[in-house]
DNA sequence: GTATGTCAACGATTATTTTCGTACTTTTTT
DNA sequence: AAAAAAGTACGAAAATAATCGTTGACATAC
């Protein structure tokens, strides 16, 4: 699978939100300065290319994600490890912890993870 | 500061690995085929842009990576926690998790990290 | 039924990144 | 000293991504 560019992300960030949506919906949600037609090309290319789904059905037409925001933020994530993090998830898991501030109720959840992944790895 | 792209993080990695390096040194331990003045170019761009360091002394130009390699990583997880993850870093640990296989080494060494991270957070 | 508004289609433009060919300079070899 | 080799500089082409303007289709209101 071919991943999102930036601009991408930022429209699939949006229609996870809300589900299927219009192109009209999606300018309206998003926080940047960019034009209708802008938004409305960039939904069309990522139509052809199979990140959305169209249904032609109503007056103006309603677009869905095809790929589930779980499995794009995995290939995201393997996508960085392999570039970046010479391919060691546990120095991504570093890379996290150290770039936000982490609560402890995270760092339980976190725990929590590590536990469930010992017992059954995905 | 700003993110390396795709190319410029090819070249980081193989200086952070083979530390103060000419074009020719990386040019032939990159995996791509590409030309060499491809890769002269490009790090004469990157040193433009701040991320090599350039030294004249010798005949042959001697580049070097001016942000430490942890830095960086640092950074390009927290731009995907920001562009992919809603800004939590344990959705990112998840997803790192996930898109790889973590051995039960990996795992004693990321529950230590986070002990780390308990005691004193970065 | 004509005017107004909303929308999709399409092409074109701009910006950025990646790539390479050519020319010029400096060494090294013969 | 001429030829060959190894470098850098420079410009420009190719590829990719992002943006917008214009047009025509289709509704809805008047």
């Amino acid at each position: 699978m071919q991943l999102p560019t930036e601009a991408e992300l930022e429209i699939l960030n949006i229609l996870w939100a809300l589900g299927p949506s219009t192109v009209r919906d999606v300018h309206t949600a998003s926080e940047k300065e960019t034009g209708y037609t802008t938004v409305l090309k960039q939904m069309q290319v990522m139509a052809e290319k199979g990140l959305l789904k169209r249904s032609e059905r109503y007056r103006s037409h309603v677009y869905e994600a095809r790929i589930a925001k779980e499995q794009t933020q995995r290939q995201l994530a393997r996508n960085l490890v392999r570039r970046a993090f010479d391919g060691s998830a546990k120095n991504l898991v570093l890379g996290a912890l150290s770039s936000q501030k982490v609560t402890a109720a995270d760092l339980a959840e976190i725990r929590r993870m590590l536990d469930e992944y010992e017992k059954r790895p995905l």
